[in-house]
DNA sequence: CTCTATGCAAAGTTTTTGCACTCAA
DNA sequence: TTGAGTGCAAAAACTTTGCATAGAG
C-alpha cells in the first residue's frame, strides 16, 4: 500500500512505516552514542537483544536516506554520526579515535573554486595524533 | 639480505628493491593519468601487459608507502593520486567524477580548534553536481 | 645463485541481497 | 489480514595473503 507522507504537501510517496522492537532498539543505540559506531558496533552493542546483522545494516541506511542519521567514510568503514549539523571531524593516526570539530565558515571560499554547479556536503577530517597518543 | 638505505645516514634497514616489467608498467601507468584510478583500473589499463591484479594492488600499495602515490578513499574504494602536494577534492555526486581541487591556507585556522597535537594530513572533499550534470 | 617480486587462488572484510517467515497496524 | 520488516545465509565487491616459482641483480 502506498500512500503520501503525513507531513507534508508534495506529492511524493513511500511505503508507510512501521515501528518494530529491533527498530527502537537500534534507533535508541545510535542516537545515544556520541561516538562513530560502525554497524557491526551497533548491532555487537545489542548482542543481548538477538538482532540480525542485516537488519542493522538495512535500519542504519534507512535513517541515513531519512535524514535521521549521517554517516562519514573512515579507513575503509561506514561509521555512523547522530549530529546532523554541519561539521568536520579529526581522527588519531595512532589510536584511530575520530571526534567531530566545528567546519569554519572559510570553507565557503572553496565553493567557488571547486567547478561544482552547487556544493551539497563537505567532507573534511584532519589526521594526526591526539594529546594521549603524543 | 638486508641493507642500509642508499639515500640517508640513519639506521633504517630495509629490503633491496628490484625493477620489473611489472612495476615499470603499473607505475608509468598511474603517473600518467590525472584522474583517480582504483588498483583494478589501473589492472584493466593494463590487461595487455597480463600482470596479476595481486600485483598491481601489492605496487600501488608500495607506492603510498614509499611516499611516490597517494590515496584517497572514496565511496569505499582506495583511489589513487599522482598529485603529492597538499590539495582537496571535489565530487559529482551524480556522475562519480572525482577532481583535485585547490586547498586553501585557511584550512590552516582549523588545527588549533581539531584537538589535536600536530596535523598531519587534511581529508577535504565537496560534494556536489558539476556543471555537466546539472 | 639468491632472494625479491610475481601469479594464482584462497581467504578476509565490510556491506548488500534474495527469500521465506513474522508481526505491527 | 497484509505487506513492511526481519533473520539467515549466500553473494557481492574490494583488498590482502600464503605459497610455489620466475627472474632481477
Amino acid at each position: 500500500m502506498i500512500r503520501d507522507v503525513e507531513d507534508d504537501g508534495l506529492s511524493i510517496h513511500q511505503p508507510a512505516k512501521r515501528m518494530t522492537r529491533q527498530k527502537r532498539a537500534i534507533q535508541k543505540s545510535v542516537l545515544n552514542r556520541c561516538d562513530h559506531p560502525t554497524a557491526q558496533e551497533i548491532h555487537r552493542d545489542l548482542s543481548a537483544e538477538s538482532i540480525g546483522l542485516a537488519t542493522v545494516y538495512r535500519n542504519l541506511s534507512n535513517m541515513v536516506r531519512d535524514g535521521t542519521l549521517s554517516v562519514v567514510e573512515h579507513e575503509g568503514e561506514l561509521r555512523y554520526d547522530c549530529n546532523l549539523k554541519p561539521h568536520a571531524h579529526a581522527t588519531c593516526v595512532e589510536c584511530g579515535a575520530l571526534w567531530d570539530i566545528p567546519l569554519p565558515a572559510a570553507i565557503e571560499q572553496l565553493h567557488s573554486s571547486s567547478q561544482l554547479a552547487a556544493v551539497e556536503r563537505v567532507d573534511l577530517t584532519l589526521h594526526g595524533r591526539c594529546e594521549a597518543c603524543r
